[in-house]
DNA sequence: ATGCCTTAACGTTTAAGA
């Protein structure tokens, strides 16, 4: 089985290259991120015609989330049990199903904004909603994983320079904490495979060649628990749909299992 | 071999992204 998680920053725009990608790649499941559309708009009618069921959480302009796929949709769920609101709004970040055996949550963490902004704090929030979500549900025998723009990058190694990072979110000590206390419920970050260059990034910024210098960060991750890590077989981030024209800031990243 | 930011919206600019 090969599934892949995508932010894509806008699902409207994204959607040539999108359709061009599930054909092309032929995922079993895709977890998408920033839908930017609310879930009338989400084009699944496109999608389908592409075989793929889509489930879909999506608020309007911001946020959004998804699960695609050609093996099975069932048993889902909209939204973060018992997450937090923000601004009194409860934002569309969060998306689960059974997809071929497989248990996947697609996720859209919080960005942050700045340390110390409300937005900063509900980030932290979030995650441990998310962590005690996971707590009841990654043990046992079926695979499990929870794939999405986690808005973090795990260790330095996972921005392109530490020191570029100074006083931002995304690199600080209680954001990797958070983390490490969801790792602490039995998962493990499957590490995908850089197809080129050191790191295996998954987000370059639009600006400045981020992409052409490699400036990026490792923010999209598949955190999956003993079942799900002990079938991964491969996994790679995607880095050819980060070129050209009409691309996401952010890399697909792919997984293939053998269940 | 990658190209100097992109997206959606009550739009003539703003907020958000990370």
């Amino acid at each position: 089985m090969r599934i892949a998680t995508w932010n894509v920053n806008s699902v409207s725009a994204r959607l040539p290259r999108l359709s061009a990608w599930l054909e092309s790649a032929r995922p079993d499941v895709v977890c998408l991120q920033e839908l930017k559309c609310s879930a009338e708009a989400f084009p699944a009618e496109e999608i389908s015609a592409l075989g793929y069921e889509s489930l879909v959480n999506g608020d309007g302009r911001w946020n959004g989330v998804a699960v695609l796929s050609r093996v099975g949709l069932s048993d889902t769920v909209l939204g973060l049990p018992e997450g937090p609101l923000f601004d009194g709004g409860d934002e569309s970040r969060a998306a689960a199903a059974t997809c071929g055996g497989v248990r996947v949550w697609s996720v859209y963490v919080p960005n942050g904004r700045e340390v110390g902004h409300p937005h900063y704090a509900y980030k932290l929030e979030w995650l441990e909603a998310l962590r005690r979500t996971a707590q009841k549900e990654a043990p046992g025998p079926m695979p499990y994983a929870i794939l999405g723009d986690y808005n973090i990058a795990p260790t330095d190694d996972d921005v392109y320079d530490r020191s570029a990072f100074e006083g931002s979110t995304h690199v600080t000590e209680p954001e990797r904490a958070a983390l490490k206390a969801l790792r602490d419920v039995g998962l493990t970050d499957v590490l995908p495979r850089p197809l080129k260059y050191d790191h295996p990034f998954t987000y370059w910024d639009y600006r400045q060649l981020c992409f052409p210098k490699n400036r990026g960060m490792r923010i999209d991750l598949v955190y999956g628990n003993a079942p799900f890590s002990a079938a991964v077989r491969d996994a790679y981030v995607d880095r050819e749909e980060r070129k050209g024209k009409g691309a996401s800031d952010h890399a697909p990243v792919v997984v293939d299992l053998e269940l």
